[in-house]
DNA sequence: CTGATTTTGTGAAATGTAAAACTATATTCA
DNA sequence: TGAATATAGTTTTACATTTCACAAAATCAG
């Protein structure tokens, strides 16, 4: 039988899922039921057992789902099977710090270069971690068959950056510049812009949201 | 005439609106249509007028909208016409990066003070911030009056730290720490969860989203 | 001044997403 | 063994958001 398409709203929320799985099977849980579930992930039971339900059916009724059996299952949907590589571009602060943060935290992925402009950001103390001038970008994202790329240059030059990006091959970025970018069908942006975020917090941060009405 | 309270969705938009108005404004712009703003955001001219439709009337039929006063409402809309006191809690390297950021780049915001347990992260090359131990959390926020928070403390103390937050007024909260963060009504929770960005990024970067098929 | 044009603002329709209700299947225990 | 219970999977309903279509208002051209 054919399903459609995961939402967007459904596919930022299988890897919630998967962290969750992670801590119940260090804990050596192995059976966890929808209703728990929602309690972890803050989610409806209903909601959950939909969003699986777009890529099969992996419980047993009257049990629940097994805890390392779902974490394959999600782990092969979300493309973490394999390990991903994935390069950054933008080697300021920010950039390091994501790196760092990945290198640490994220076993799923592998980060196989850094790039920046400025030749002082060309060195770095994170171990492991290759770091190359602008002008090695298509070379690297070709040889190593980089398909992912988090973005943290300049918003003026974001575009530019991009555009070389897909060029070579690149199918998903992680976007931090403030900018539109443009990109062609077929490869998904996602705009983590935290001006923006922090922006919209501040709306919510006023306990007079009655700034909103008119009367 | 009464409105509806505007959705999330609308308010994530509100930025990037002015944003696009700010850099209208330097290139001496002073009237915009909503097909134009569509063209610089990527969202429909309808959605953009509905958008503000929240708020009120702010354009001239025939006309389009004045860029000066439009921004002006949208500062008063979100919430910038006033400085917003900010604090960083977890100083570790993305709390500094994001302190960085946001010192540089957002002219709204003012970031009054960071927090971090560890002694190493108390000093601070980043000019003009106060760095303080994290006992001291309490007395800041309530000295400076502040209701917006930064968390990029580790996910295991983020509970504890948020239970202190919200004792202490703060009514919002960007929050970097994967885990889900369980807070009253009327404290809104923005979560920024890096890793969950990039897995959901990486289930797009297949080309074979066909996975999410059976037959 | 009048008709044509532009562009906003808004009610209605369409679409997308989440919640609720229901059905099917497995387990447990008397 | 079989009735009661638990829980996944599916269908239906409700809700939220976006898109569409058009009326209202301003501008412009002659």
């Amino acid at each position: 039988m054919s399903r459609k398409k995961a939402p967007k709203s459904v596919v930022k929320r299988l890897p919630v899922y998967l962290r969750i799985l992670d801590n119940l099977i260090r804990r050596d849980v192995e059976i966890i039921s929808s209703r728990v579930l929602s309690d972890e992930t803050g989610f409806t039971a209903e909601q959950i057992r939909k969003d699986l339900a777009y890529f099969g059916a992996f419980g047993t009724r009257g049990t629940g789902y097994n805890t390392s059996y779902l974490r394959e299952k999600l782990l092969r949907i979300i493309g973490l099977d394999k390990q991903t590589k994935i390069i950054v571009i933008g080697f300021g602060h920010l950039g390091k710090a994501l790196t760092r943060y990945n290198m640490n935290k994220n076993p799923y992925v592998k980060i196989v270069g850094a790039f920046d402009n400025d030749p002082n950001e060309l060195h770095t103390d994170i171990e492991g971690l290759q770091v190359y001038s602008m002008d090695k970008l298509s070379e690297v994202i070709q040889k190593e068959d980089v398909k992912v790329a988090i973005l943290t240059v300049p918003a003026e030059v974001a575009q530019q950056v991009v555009d070389i990006l897909v060029e070579n091959g690149i199918t998903a970025i992680l976007n931090f510049a403030p900018t539109k970018l443009h990109t062609p069908e077929g490869v998904y942006v996602h705009n983590a812009d935290l001006t923006i975020e922090l922006q919209s917090l501040i709306y919510y941060s006023q306990e007079d949201e009655g700034r909103a009405l008119k009367e």
